[in-house]
DNA sequence: TATCAGGCCCTAG
DNA sequence: CTAGGGCCTGAT
């Protein structure tokens, strides 16, 4: 277990920002703990426990206020985790960016200020984007989840939970198969995209290498089903591409209201995205969700 | 029962 | 190139 004490990072936030679908709270009476050491058992008080699943890792993390408690061991958080949640990041040189004449967003930004960018895995980020579209978080969490179990590996955590792990491009190629797992018509955009993608059309790893955001986002539109919306956010949360600034209904209608003559781009270059999530957090926290 | 959800594809004009 | 219809499904 790693005991941490971290500013601007708040789990239910990021949760509930909507850029992970694989993370969710635990209720704490909902666990019994069975074979768990006396360890495990321990919540501070008023704490909340989430587990997190990232591709083919696992963790739970428990919360109170700006304490953390990653069960995990030292290396696997020093070599993963601190990563994946972008720790080393510091998101109040982000916040302090923030005009002071804009009521708004500093609002927004006081809202969420725990939420960060996390690094997550760009496969699993095509995918359930990919299934987001036209689509609520209740659902895609739930589309997610059943890829996972019917094509993942099944696995063991460290303290004795088994979880699966995110099914890979080969798993998800087959659109008869997937038809039977309530994705809708976006079936046939996860099976070419994993047609392609295990055939070598489509190269992950040179996506990641390439330097010009620009073509990154031309080369994703091209894909079968991901548009300019998708594509975004396959950039800000597949390829911290912090920069890239999607454009929801939810975003349309803020800019429309609270930013008439344009959003400050400029003023914010190399960190749009995640005024991005400040505002759509808000938003729809607001809204409930 | 109708509507809607963090869009995208495709076809007309 | 822009506009608008149609789309799977489950939750409300």
């Amino acid at each position: 277990m790693v005991e941490k004490q971290i500013s601007h990072f708040d789990l239910r936030q990021i949760a509930d920002s909507g850029q992970c679908f694989r993370m969710r709270a635990l209720s704490r009476d909902a666990e019994p703990d069975c074979g768990g050491g006396a360890e495990e058992g321990l919540l501070f008080d008023g704490a909340v426990r989430f587990a997190v699943t990232a591709a083919d890792r696992y963790v739970e993390v428990e919360q109170r206020e700006d304490r953390f408690r990653f069960f995990c061991c030292e290396q696997e958080f020093e070599e993963f985790w601190s990563r994946y949640f972008d720790l080393e990041t510091d998101y109040g040189k982000f916040i302090d960016r923030i005009g002071k004449r804009d009521r708004y967003l500093q609002q927004a930004a006081c809202f969420g200020n725990g939420i960060r960018i996390l690094r997550q895995d760009l496969w699993e980020v095509m995918v359930t984007f990919l299934i987001s579209q036209n689509n609520n978080m209740k659902r895609i969490r739930q589309c997610v989840e059943r890829l996972c179990e019917n094509f993942g590996e099944k696995r063991e955590a460290a303290g004795g939970k088994t979880y699966y792990a995110m099914p890979g491009p080969e798993a998800l190629s087959d659109v008869d198969v997937l038809k039977d797992m309530g994705l809708g018509y976006r079936d046939k955009y996860i099976a070419a995209l994993g047609t392609a993608v295990s055939e070598g059309f489509v190269d992950l790893d040179r996506l990641r290498q390439m330097k010009d955001p620009r073509q990154v986002h031309k080369e994703l539109t091209d894909i079968y089903g991901i548009g300019d919306k998708v594509a975004n956010c396959i950039q800000l949360f597949g390829l911290h591409q912090i920069d890239a600034f999607p454009v929801d209904t939810w975003i349309r209608k803020i800019l429309e209201r609270h930013y008439p003559k344009g959003f400050p781009m400029r003023r914010y270059k190399g960190c749009a995205g995640v005024m991005q999530q400040y505002m759509f957090y808000y938003e729809s926290g607001r809204q409930g969700q």
